[in-house]
DNA sequence: CGGTTCATTCAACGCTTGTTCAATGAACCA
DNA sequence: TGGTTCATTGAACAAGCGTTGAATGAACCG
């Protein structure tokens, strides 16, 4: 009663299709590229291990479907705004779990294939950061700031740390708060001036 | 000329073992847990592969050895000095790379029996951190400031971040300052006493 | 010197892996 | 209706893995 009628090939095909990929994702996402096998992922999605093969040509192949169809962590920051840009994005990996994000973070960890696949998002992450600071040395800056949005997530999600696992994510974003605005304003370190609130004028206009 | 005499059999095991030991944790540390085999770690030893198993027992417990070998990041945090001990710790990880707790940490995300063995070590390191952090939140205030020296870590010396990678240490460890001084402090979040340096007496006197 | 210990090697085992390929049967189209 | 396409399966392959156990030969010791 609940279908009409029986889906068309086609149909059964892209649902088929979007279950063995989903069932990969997860898989990868909870056991990393090396431990994930073609055979748990095509028993997770109920289908034989010849059909993963049939549809996905490889594993590696695959691996590279599943992180081709993550979603780029994007930020606008409007100029000046960087900070909060940064720790607003923050505060919504804190809550809901990026599972994309972190599989292809772990994989780029252990699997060096996974690396250049990734590194293109993240090299767009900073430089979106980067183009807000207005300092000298931004593109170091831009990095900092992406190195402590990424341990932050890898200690909570990745890690579990105690502390961090279960805290607010309102409460941690006030911790981080006063670091990431230093490093997004120019604090001391290539200027000279050692005020915490002082933001000169942007080196350029464009965006 | 070199040797005198040949090598007793109880050093040249010794020796044996030690290279061994040394091939492992180098492999372990460059293609991850999953992706060592025994196989080649003998070759680097320049042994055969059973004698691996003789001396270590298993894959398993090779690795275990290789983690209890590598030296705890300990840091003596004079009271009220947290900042500082934790950016000097991170100013020499900066510089000299740590082979070992690199390879434990890229362990931990990929093989779960490698978290508990590690999950100690950083456990002390966070409770230093915490004794010398005067504020009631001062688990998170720990954990967020490992976190933040997790991802810097990571960034550079795993991800290399281009940045990051190449970046001076004092560079990177100014630019980090004020935010972990917010940290290790009691700013605001939970104590309403916005003082940056005050230091109320340390919790207990034992070191 | 003769027997024992032991560091080391070699060949093999059972298992899992990614991958292939022929077989099947239902959906499709003329 | 009858032939073709194609989603799906089942069984198998070769390679690599951790692991084992017997064999070897030199070091040790009484």
């Amino acid at each position: 009663m609940a279908d009409p009628q029986p889906p068309s090939r086609a149909e059964q095909r892209r649902r088929t299709e979007a279950r063995i990929l989903d069932a990969a994702t997860r898989t990868f996402f909870d056991v990393g590229y090396e431990r994930t096998t073609i055979r748990a992922v095509a028993a997770l999605a109920e289908v034989d291990a010849g059909l993963v093969m049939h549809y996905f040509g490889s594993k590696q192949d695959l691996f590279r479907r599943v992180i081709d169809a993550a979603p780029v962590p994007s930020l606008d920051a409007g100029p000046g705004g960087a900070a909060e840009a940064v720790l607003a994005g923050l505060a919504d990996r804190l809550t809901n779990e990026p599972v994309a994000s972190l599989t292809i973070l772990r994989s780029m960890l252990t699997h060096p294939e996974a690396a250049g696949a990734v590194g293109s998002a993240a090299t767009r992450y900073q430089a979106t950061i980067e183009r807000a600071i207005p300092a000298e040395d931004a593109d170091l800056r831009a990095a900092v700031i992406s190195a402590v949005v990424l341990g932050v997530t890898i200690s909570r999600h990745l890690l579990k740390t105690d502390a961090l696992a279960d805290a607010d994510p309102e409460h941690v974003i006030s911790l981080l708060r006063p670091g990431i605005e230093a490093l997004a304003g120019s604090g001391p370190g290539s200027t000279d001036r050692p005020g915490p609130t002082d933001r000169p004028d942007p080196p350029d206009a464009d965006r």
